[in-house]
RNA sequence: GCGCCCGUAGCUCAGUGGAUAGAGUAACGGACUACGAAUCCGGUGGUCGCAGGUUCAAAUCCUGCCGGGCGCGCCA
């Protein structure tokens, strides 16, 4: 593992058994450990390890908190722990002061395990599949998507990096309702492009794009169709958009960074049987009624606040059958863990589609859903209201185009994800060189400068096990050291929090120390033992920055 | 009306039980005859929406209210 969590975990251990041996010499009565914490102060000088063990004591032992303290630290165990100093502070926290030397072990681990310093196997092997974008293949994606692909794909990645075994799935809706009006809207376009004055329907697609699905349809197989059987020139031209569509998200979600392991088709849920079957098991175990001609799923009797239509009246399925049909499929397939990326606007379904699972004897808890909140797009002041049916709305595509890749995913991914957040078109087009991932991939930029600079001055790489470490003591330096040695727990929280913007915020703090140390100190220095320490440290930023970009699916460039 | 999310510096957002609430951005003043100025340094900027409550300790948890977003049985 990494050196700062082998101290955390150690000390961690240490107190407990200072307050269990407290206890025994009839010093401290408790009944049980109440949980308590280890973490790095806000304040440099109230130590490295600061733990609050002491403040939640004090109402199980009924004793002040900094009197805890002094008899905690009776008990405390040093040995080969690094810590050098301990006080006890503000209202009962114990601070430890460890030795300066335990951060000189950083840049050997680092240098030991390169491109997997920040992983672990904290996941130890967990099957988990992520389930993001998922967009319906009737028309483009936009910036809405933008954010669910950003988010889902930098916590597969987080996931990967902890340990997990991660499976990218896309889910394709490419049955039900939607597909009709889509349909409907292609025999439209085609009849108009071929000159007949066939109006759209009301409620069918209106964007632009489905002229040009039905100019390429058009291309390769002319009007044949037009007085085809209407059935057949209805099935041919929606699988051609169809296949158009997705082999377009396909294209685009590559070009943002994103590849998914598996697309999921729903038609083929329909086609399989699934959904009949699954059906039939919720009605075969009662959970299903009819009503006004519809059957009903009771989501109400698992919490939910109204029940859920599966079966139209028509007799046709409705998205929540083969939903649950299709999460049903999940868990056959053996995950042991499914995260949803969902747009807000779908935080109605939580409750039926864990519901769903409860009945279906899944363990509902094994099912995750991350509701991303809505992106709310501004342009000249005024928000732009996106629309799919009247067609007006800003693509990935465009977005990629206008801002970046690693600009567009930094900007969706550095929000936590139930803010609301607000993105400003002008903005991102007019300061693409002002987008704060210029300024992480700047330090690494930066620091490949550093070794091109050191290389033409016939400075050797410094081996970093035979560097004097020890020279590396300016305050800017320390610094540094002990944010580089927190990365790996930073990934750990971020994943197992299932909060990417965390690691956003930890590489763009590690670049503004870099930057800082870069304005004040010379790496290339004159003499040949300092150099090298720096050199070492510089190298260290420079995997744990390239390590950092790596899991937000963002690029580290060497020169910009 | 009910449910979910949000309300923190002028703006965009972190911080979700701990110590003196932080970044970016905007505005202002400084720093390149040394490794890239896409950078750095500096001061400025706060009734943490409001009111109660729980706690040794609340921006954080609970209740109510105010404001905004999203949703609320045969769309997905």
């Amino acid at each position: 593992m990494s050196i700062i969590v082998d101290i955390r975990e150690k000390i961690k251990h240490r107190w407990q058994e200072a307050a269990e041996a407290a206890r025994q010499a009839g010093r401290l009565s408790f009944a049980e450990l109440p949980p308590f914490i280890i973490e790095v102060p806000r304040e440099k000088n109230h130590g490295d390890l600061a733990t609050n063990l002491a403040m939640v004591l004090a109402r199980p032992t009924r004793m002040a908190p900094r009197k805890i303290a002094e008899v905690l630290l009776e008990f405390f165990d040093d040995q080969d722990t690094w810590v050098a100093k301990t006080e006890i502070a503000g209202p009962g926290f114990i601070n430890c002061f460890l030795k300066p030397e335990w951060l000189y072990q950083v840049p050997l681990e680092v240098a030991a395990l390169g491109e997997k310093y920040g992983y672990s196997e904290v996941g130890r092997g967990e099957t988990v599949q992520v389930e993001f974008v998922s967009a319906n293949p009737t028309g483009l994606l936009h910036i809405g998507h933008a954010r669910g692909a950003a988010l889902g794909d930098t916590l597969a990645n987080l996931l990967t990096a902890v340990g997990c075994r991660v499976t990218r799935e896309f889910y394709i809706n490419d049955a039900g309702n939607q597909i009709e009006k889509f349909a409907d809207s292609l025999e439209a376009r085609y009849a108009q492009a071929l000159g007949q004055p066939v109006p759209l329907p009301e409620d069918g697609y209106h964007g632009e794009d489905l002229v040009e699905t039905v100019q390429n349809f058009i291309s390769q197989y002319g009007d044949r169709y037009l007085n085809a059987a209407p059935a057949e020139r209805r099935q041919t031209l929606g699988d051609f958009a169809l296949q158009e569509k997705l082999t377009a998200i396909r294209t685009t979600l590559a070009a943002f960074g994103v590849e998914f392991d598996v697309w999921f088709s729903e038609q083929e849920l329909h086609q399989s049987g699934k959904v009949s079957q699954t059906l039939k098991k919720l009605r075969d175990q009662g959970y299903l009624y009819e009503k006004e001609g519809a059957l009903w799923f009771c989501s109400t009797q698992f919490g939910d606040e109204k029940d859920e239509v599966v079966v139209r009246s028509n007799g046709l399925p409705t998205y929540f059958a083969s939903d649950i049909a299709y999460h049903v499929d999940k868990f056959a397939r053996g995950f042991e863990r499914v995260i949803n990326i969902w747009g807000a606007d779908h935080h109605g379904h939580v409750a039926r589609m864990k519901g769903a699972l409860a009945a279906l004897v899944h363990d509902p808890e094994r099912l995750e859903v991350i509701l991303a909140q809505m992106v709310r797009l501004y342009q000249g002041g005024e928000q732009v209201r996106m629309s799919k049916r009247t067609g007006q709305y800003v693509t990935l595509e465009e977005l990629i185009e206008e801002v970046g890749k690693d600009a567009a995913r930094y900007f969706f991914v550095m929000r936590a994800p139930e803010s609301h957040l607000d993105f400003d078109l002008d903005l991102a087009k007019a300061q693409t060189n002002e987008t704060p991932v210029y300024y992480v991939q700047y330090a690494h930029a930066r620091i490949c400068s550093i070794f091109r600079q050191a290389k033409e001055a016939g400075i050797k790489q410094p081996v970093i096990e035979t560097c004097c470490l020890e020279r590396l003591r300016e305050p800017a330096e320390i610094d540094l050291l002990a944010k580089i040695a927190e990365f790996p727990v930073e990934v750990i929280m971020a994943a197992e929090s299932r909060e990417p913007h965390r690691l956003a915020r930890y590489v763009h703090e590690l670049a503004a120390l870099f930057h800082s140390y870069y304005n004040a100190y010379r790496v290339l220095v004159e003499e040949g033992e300092l150099r090298d320490a720096r050199l070492a440290l510089v190298q260290t930023v420079q995997t744990t920055l390239r390590n950092g970009l790596r899991i937000l699916g963002i690029t580290a460039p060497t020169r910009m």
